[in-house]
This record gives C-alpha cells, sequence and structure tokens, in this order.
DNA sequence: CCGATAGCAATATAGTCATACGGTTATAGC
DNA sequence: GCTATAACCGTATGACTATATTGCTATCGG
C-alpha cells in the first residue's frame, strides 16, 4: 500500500497548534489556514486529518481533557507514592485546576474558552460533563479512601463533599484568572487547604495510605 | 434640531438583541446583521449606534454587569428590608450567581460567553473585574457587619472569607451549568448555605440587622 | 415654514472564512 | 519495476462578515 503517516502524531501537532492559538489570541482567531501554519503544513493536510473545522475543535478539546485528567492522575499517583497523607495528594491534583505557571494557565485558558461554546453544542458539553465526572469521582474515591483510613470523619457524604470541593477549586481557578491582583498564588493555595481541612479532620490509622482509585 | 432619539433606548434594545442571541446561539452567532433583525432594525441603525461591533459587544457585557450588580443589591435590600439575618440575605444575593431558572440562566450564558473573549479583550477583562470586586465588596461588608452585628466570629478575615465564598458559589454556579444533573438546585442551595454557616455561626445581638453598605 | 441635522435604510466594498477540488509525490505490496 | 493509493500541496469558490457610503426622511429651532 501507498506511503504511511503517523495518524496520531498527526493529530497531536494539528491539536497543539490549535491550543497555542487559542492561548495566544483566543478561540475566535482559530481558522484552520491559521492553524495550518502554526502547526508548519499545508490547508490541505490538516483537511486530510479532519473532515471539518469542528472536528478538529472537538479532538483538541477531547485531547486537552485528556492530558488534563492524566495530570491529575498523576498528582495522584505521584503523592502516593511519595506517601503524603490523602489531603496533601488531593491538594496537588486539586492545584492542577487552578492557572498558576504557565502549562496550567495556558491549559486553563483553552478549558475557559471551550466552555462558552459546549453551552451550544452537546459533543463539547459531554465531553466537558465527563471530565467534570472525572475529577468528581476521583476526588470522591480520595475521601472513601480517607474515611476508611481515619482522615475523614465517618458520616461525611463522600459525593457531595466531592461536589462542593471541585466546585470550589474551579471558581478559584477562575477567579485567579481574573483578578490575580487579589488572588496571589499562595492565598488560593491558602484557601484550598482550608477547604480540605474541613473534610479531612483525622489522622491516618494505617502507615501507609491507601488510596488506589478504582478506575 | 433634528429630530430625536431614545439613545439609552435603543442601547438597550440592541443590547438585548444581542444577548437572547448569545442565549440562542452562542457568542460566535453574533454579527451586526443578526443583531440588527433581531432587534427588528437595519444594519445603518445599530452602525448609527455603534461605531464598532466591540463597542456594541463592551456596551451589552457591561449592561449585562450591571444588571448583574443590580440583583444583587436588590436581594440585599430585599433581604434588609425583610428584616433577614445577615446570612439569610446573603443566600439570596449569591443564589442569583447561579443559573436557576430562565433569567438567571441567560446572564449566566452571557457571562460565560464573555469569560472566554475577556482573556484576550482589555476591555472586557477590565468590566469582569470590576465587577468581581464589586461582588466581593459586598460580600465583605456583609462579614464586616456580620462581625460588629454577632453573626460572625472576631478575628475572620472578611476578605479572604469573602473570596473565599464568591468564589465557592462562582464554581458551583459552572457545575450547576456544565452538568445540572448531579448538581440539583437543592444540592446547589444546600451547599451554599453550608459555605455560609461556616462563616455566619453565631447570632445577632441586636433585634434588626444593621446591614446597610457604604456604596 | 424652512433648512440644518439626526435618524434611519439600502447597498456597495473589501476581506476572510471553511471547504472543495485537481494535481503531485512517495511508497508498500506485488 | 510497476501500480494503486495514501500523503500532501496550492488554489479556486462561494458564503459571510464588518464596515463604508450614499441618500432619503422627519422634525426641531428659528
Amino acid at each position: 500500500m501507498p506511503r504511511v503517516a503517523d495518524h496520531d502524531a498527526r493529530h497531536g501537532q494539528i491539536s497543539d497548534a490549535v491550543q497555542r492559538l487559542i492561548v495566544r489570541d483566543g478561540l475566535a482567531a482559530v481558522t484552520v489556514a491559521r492553524t495550518a501554519a502554526e502547526a508548519g503544513m499545508s490547508v490541505g493536510l490538516v483537511q486530510h486529518y479532519f473532515t471539518a473545522k469542528d472536528e478538529m475543535l472537538l479532538t483538541t478539546f477531547t485531547r486537552v481533557n485528556e492530558r488534563f485528567t492524566a495530570r491529575v492522575d498523576a498528582a495522584v499517583n505521584r503523592g502516593e507514592a511519595e506517601g503524603l497523607t490523602i489531603a496533601a495528594m488531593l491538594r496537588q491534583a486539586l492545584a492542577e485546576l487552578v492557572p498558576l505557571g504557565d502549562a496550567r494557565r495556558a491549559e486553563f485558558l483553552v478549558r475557559l474558552a471551550f466552555s462558552g461554546q459546549a453551552a451550544h453544542n452537546t459533543r463539547l458539553a459531554a465531553v466537558q460533563r465527563e471530565t467534570l465526572a472525572g475529577v468528581r469521582a476521583r476526588v470522591r474515591q480520595a475521601i472513601d479512601n480517607g474515611t476508611e483510613c481515619g482522615e475523614v470523619d465517618k458520616g461525611v457524604d463522600a459525593g457531595q463533599q466531592a461536589l462542593r470541593i471541585v466546585a470550589f477549586t474551579e471558581g478559584l481557578a477562575l477567579h485567579t484568572h481574573i483578578d490575580p491582583g487579589s488572588t496571589p498564588e499562595a492565598a488560593a493555595l491558602a484557601a484550598l487547604d482550608d477547604q480540605l481541612g474541613r473534610v479531612f479532620t483525622g489522622t491516618c490509622r494505617h502507615h501507609r495510605a491507601q488510596t488506589r482509585a478504582s478506575r
């Protein structure tokens, strides 16, 4: 058969170009011509890999969310490996949502840009909803583990608290972005700690935290 | 002089049309031609009142934010008139941020749509930042009043808590929008109550709450 | 009552956009 | 080495877009 190309790599190149454009100039500035230029390829090639612009954006959003979820997972695994308390581990994981530093800031801008579109695009909305559900599920699992372990009081509703913790974190992230002046890094993280401290009130009985999520 | 028109009324008609378009089809679907049609006037007339599309959008965003802030104030005044506790009054005011019901949902969608744009438009960002600052200031004032009155413990940092409460509320609003299934109205309001309950722990000493903001 | 001017409309213009399409090149299998 | 076919490019096309422009109309001040 004819010559072969690494489709996944190409999709990645294009998605990365889209993300760079969004971060630099906003979602409205993303055109397929500009994306092609940014990715260093021709318009025709972008078309070859994405039948329509919609597909390109959906794929980009999906990939961003996957990477985002992977970062949260990585933070969880790292915390676990380092033998941190569940609360400390959650803190690291949730800090991934807040736009501190270039990487997180870029990711946040992309997710924010798509938030507006998702309201009128079923497929984008689904991706967004599932990502949110995933983060909530992980936090919920951590709280459950905390309950079993002793860091969390029995009787707290894990699902309810997970919802509140994630909501708080996202609001904090948004405000950090809108007005970094009155929400400096230290204040944001302190707020996060405080919120977590209201749920994680105890100390783990085991000497090693068991935080493996079902996944 | 020639015939006169009510400029403010025209601006209002056009802004309202823009808002309806955003709610129905998203910010990307807003064109001056469609706006004119939605407002029931000619393209030329829209141009007569707004020198550029940017101006039109900025004015729309400004008006939405003013209305939004006014609603928060109205809720405060209403609570005050009804002799509610400061906590109850704040609850009503903050509930205005959450997209429950058509009016609040529409307003939320418009604010969300502009959030993405504000990241790359200084003037939109300024409006957004000032609106946020206004809401925070009102919450802060309420907490200060609560401290004086006895509903809030002395020693709580009003600014810090106001920041956290507003952030939490906005996160809750966002999640209510993204996934109303797992964030039903009752759950959102309960979460809000819980968050407020962590700051407003006491009871007012005076028989009438003093909640007048400086403004 | 009249003319200057704001209000208002219709059309022209220049540009951008997503997408279609025709063509070239390289290579995997035979 | 031939050939089918994926990879890839450049440009054409037609739909929109924001905005400029031109001109008509109604009415306020004198």
